[in-house]
RNA sequence: GGCGACGUCGCCAAGUGGCAAGGCAAGGGUCUGCAAAACCCUCACCGUGGGUUCAAUUCCCACCGUCGCCUCCA
């Protein structure tokens, strides 16, 4: 395995070697389903989902873990986000997070992100968040005051080590409102007393109450993946306090290393600024699809490196389509030449070596901390020759095409998620009926009657259909 | 105020101690009935100022600027 990764935790690039030889456990920082999925979700997800798939390129067996928080996340005012939501709706809590999180899905699915091989809720494991909460106060790392039990950080000396803060540098900070129960400010809720208007509750040993939003990552995670597993992702700005509460109460109640990788992803700036609930100024993945296609959305994600941070604009987008189109265009010539028969049937040795040389230089883009965008350059560069070779004049045998298309497949479609949808059904009927189209209009162009193919090829375009004459035939684009 | 990241062509962006990938855009050309696509050519000395070195965009220091976190957020 010559993969080698940026570690949040040790700061340093290392070689990333699973705790068991070929198996990969992952988890990853899901979603609170309280509102529509943004652009910003849509980067960090496809950035893991890419991890995911490379993992199983490379023949790893991956357990991808993603958790949907549906409780206990909570306002600085103190208030529930998902009650606060639910009430604006005149929804039962369940009933919005059930629709917030079927929205999440239908977004992730049109992204071509994979779903998750558990995506566990924080309300349907109270008991493992309330057993991991009794160890916290068994090991002396948590207290309970008026039914609601916190963690001593102070208990804990290592609190810190991820993101880099030392608790004593926040004293000065401003604005840490001072929880009047808490022992010491840092501390964070591990169970929270339900104040009668709390609907959302649960029995617990210290009364009806809730779990803290820190504590599911760490107790579902130990639940899937074990106490210590190898990969945990997030968003950079989850690093404090959740990242770092998750490492603390997990290391602290099961005495082992928590998670061994930590791989964080950058943020995704609007205009220079973050998006975030808090601002408001966020555009949902469904705007951004009724414009553009999701190959153009995973496309932009991968034109920068996963830790970057990125700018969303509308431009950006733009150029990510055209870049995809240029990237994509030799398979689909690829694949209309397949179909056409009495290709030659030889073998061509430098195609072939093209090809694995390709690959090779591919892996060593991805091997290197999913380096993305070195990976398209690769790929960019094989595209190029495959279009020279394309507009030669000698045909391309059908053994190298096909070496070509299934080259496409592999990496572009498999690993990055970069091919459109294949035909199917229906699909299949339109494409044949446009292709009968093309062979009428290119009988019109063999009596030079240039309006009635020029029409053809308009009212086509009008339908989104493009058509782009060639050497060998004429090729069809859905925009 | 504290912690962290970053500043590379008009825009996006990779990268290395020894003369800087790729994409978008732009200009010129080839091909084409036209168009589109494709192909060829053109297009940067890497924020500023010091230092280390035979040699720095790449290492160190300072400064300027941007962003993230420290409060909910992927």
């Amino acid at each position: 395995m010559a993969l080698i990764v940026y570690n949040s935790l040790t700061r340093k690039m290392e070689p990333f070697v699973p705790l068991v030889e070929g198996q990969v456990h992952m988890y990853v920082c899901g979603p609170t389903v309280q509102d529509y999925a943004h652009i910003g979700h849509a980067k960090t997800y496809i950035s893991f989902d890419t991890m995911v798939r490379y993992f199983r390129h490379l023949g790893l067996q991956v357990r991808y873990v993603q958790n949907i928080t549906d409780v206990g996340h909570l306002l600085d005012s103190g208030e529930d986000r998902i009650l606060r939501g639910a009430a604006r709706a005149k929804l039962e809590p369940m009933e919005l997070v059930e629709r917030y999180m079927r929205s999440y899905f239908e977004d992730m699915d049109a992204l071509g992100v994979g779903r998750p091989d558990i995506s566990p809720r924080a309300s349907g494991h109270i008991p493992e968040q309330i057993e991991l909460t009794k160890r916290l106060l068994a090991a002396g790392h948590a207290y309970e005051v008026n039914g609601s039990v916190y963690f001593d950080v102070r208990s804990w000396p290592q609190y810190g080590k991820l993101s880099g803060r030392r608790i004593e540098e926040q004293e000065e900070g401003t604005r840490v409102a001072v929880r009047e129960e808490k022992h010491y400010p840092e501390d964070f809720a591990l169970w929270k007393k339900a104040e009668p208007d709390h609907i959302l509750r649960w029995p617990s040993p210290w009364g009806w109450g809730y779990p803290g939003w820190h504590v599911e990552c760490s107790a579902m995670a130990a639940k899937y993946l074990g106490e210590t597993f190898d990969i945990h992702g997030g968003g950079i700005e989850n690093i404090f306090p959740h990242n770092e509460c998750e490492i603390a109460q997990a290391e602290a109640a099961f005495g082992a290393t928590f998670a061994r990788y930590w791989l964080l992803t950058g943020s995704l700036t609007l205009d220079g600024v973050k998006m975030s609930k808090s601002l408001g100024n966020f555009v949902t993945i469904k705007d951004v699809l009724k414009q553009h296609r999701p190959q153009a959305v995973r496309f932009f994600t991968f034109s920068s490196h996963y830790r970057s941070p990125v700018d969303y604009s509308e431009e950006a987008l733009v150029a990510a389509q055209r870049g995809w189109e240029r990237l994509v265009g030799p398979y689909l010539t690829v694949r209309e030449r397949l179909i056409q028969a009495g290709l030659p049937a030889e073998r061509s040795r430098t195609i072939e070596g093209f090809v694995d040389e390709t690959r090779g230089n591919f892996r060593t883009a991805m091997d290197d901390d999913f380096n993305a965008p070195a990976a398209l350059a690769v790929l960019f560069d094989f595209a190029k020759e495959v279009n020279t070779l394309l507009s030669r004049e000698a045909p391309v045998g059908r053994p190298d095409l096909e070496s070509i298309e299934s080259f496409y497949q592999e990496l572009v479609g498999d690993v990055l998620g970069l091919l459109p949808h294949a035909a199917a059904g229906s699909a299949d009927r339109e494409a044949g009926l446009i292709r009968l189209l093309i062979e009428l209009r290119a009988e019109a162009r063999q009596r030079k009657d240039w309006a009635l193919s020029d029409s053809i090829r308009d009212r086509l375009a009008a339908q989104g259909v493009s058509l782009e004459d060639g050497k060998d035939g004429t090729i069809w684009k859905t925009a």
